[in-house]
DNA sequence: TAATGCAACTGGTCATGACCACTTATATGT
DNA sequence: ACATATAAGTGGTCATGACCAGTTGCATTA
């Protein structure tokens, strides 16, 4: 069952064939799994193996520890990870929609006050990559995108690039070796402008919901400010909290 | 510096050491702390015990990790903790104002159809608890509250119990221990109906974030369903997110 | 001098073994 | 019949020791 040549670690591989079996629905929610020891024997790895495939499994959401009773499984409808960092495309996939993206501009701007606190930029700032997308699901227009970017020395990316790759979290982590790991997002309530407005094909003054992100890499560096503006008629936030 | 009689586990203790130094500004940004080995003679534990502590942090978002170069502090910015499952009385104790409520409503009722399932309540089901409230920041109208609980056989809670005790969720931990520690939370925008605008005190059909939060126990049953109107010109809401 | 390779770090994974705290069912007492 | 101990199970914590996999700096070599 578990191969102690295969390139994953063996908690890993363990984590994965238990997380198969609960989405298999091979046992039920509330059901205990089989306890550590026994787990143990019936997969030949060691205790703290063990403990750390659980403690992966329970951190996202499919398994929860009762002291002295045992793991259970825990019900459908928590094994949905919690607040994941995703792109818009990834986003609109979850969604079940298609993603789409119209490119309105593209270019180096001097950067707003708030864009280069947020990006962590010196106040002598001469110029950053800013980006503004309008994004489809299923063709239907859900959002507008601006993102900004702090490249190092004069490096950018230019539409044709944009638009032949598709993904930007792509091209940073294959150009710069930029991932993603953590990101600050607010939430807020606003009104269409008229421009906004025609671009989302609602009438003006509509509600909208503005989301802010900042995203940071593995390094806790600033990779990006991005604002979404979303229509309040087609998408709701989610979020998954723990204590 | 560790105690082995202390009541609190030594990787957690550990954890609240180094804690305080990060806040406390001992290290700067982006500078490592002593590596595993290292605090291993410093504190007189284990490797585990400290790899414990240093997971904690890590996922408390205080430290981060770089194989073969070490473990780093966090800018003071990450340093708050992911998407944390909070009461509204904590919520606003954050942002720095002083909560206060209103009770509206408190009482028995036929739960609607959305509710009885988010509660997951068979479809006989006969009545719930539905306390609604007007939730003030600084004595200020912020959200309207209304929270739906099913509790055990005829057991209920006052209004004068809720007034004296002000916090729900303490009264759920002493009388049903029930201690809330997962919430699925959606958000998406509404506009004021002429009742929720004048108790907001805001005018009728003004953008309001509508929350909506299913929140779990310990073992994953259901605790409660509450659905907040936000005014949309006071309130913002944050996330942290985590690949 | 410049490139190379080695050694000494770092964190990542894993095994073994032990004891504690909590829960549950069973056996034992009254 | 009931209450009470006990034992066996569970997960929680911790120590010791080992090896692997990246990173870095320094010494060696060309």
């Amino acid at each position: 069952m578990i191969d102690p040549d295969d390139f994953l670690p063996r908690y890993y591989q363990l984590a994965n064939i238990l997380r198969e079996q609960i989405t298999n629905g091979q046992i039920d929610a509330h059901q205990p799994i089989p306890s550590e020891r026994q787990l143990e024997r019936l997969y030949s790895v060691s205790r703290p193996t063990i403990r750390q495939a659980i403690d992966l499994l329970v951190r996202q959401g499919f398994l929860y520890r009762q002291h002295g009773r045992g793991t259970f499984v825990s019900p459908q409808k928590l094994q949905k990870g919690i607040s994941e960092l995703t792109s818009f495309s990834e986003d609109m996939k979850q969604r079940g929609l298609t993603p789409g993206q119209r490119i309105l501009e593209i270019g180096l701007v001097l950067p707003p006050d708030k864009v280069r606190q947020q990006l962590e930029l010196p106040a002598d700032c001469w110029q950053v990559l800013r980006i503004e997308r309008l994004r489809l699901g299923d063709d239907i227009p859900m959002g507008l995108q601006t993102s900004y970017y702090n490249l190092p020395d004069g490096q950018t990316i230019t539409r044709e690039e944009l638009e032949q790759v598709g993904s930007i979290y792509r091209m940073l982590q294959e150009k710069f070796h930029l991932i993603p790991t953590e990101a600050d997002e607010t939430l807020e309530v606003t009104l269409a402008t008229p421009r906004e407005a025609s671009l989302l094909q609602i009438e003006a003054g509509s509600p909208l919901l503005l989301s802010e992100r900042t995203t940071y890499s593995q390094t806790r560096r600033v990779i990006e400010f991005v604002k979404i503006l979303y229509r309040g008629d087609r998408y709701r936030y989610f979020a998954k909290l723990t204590r």
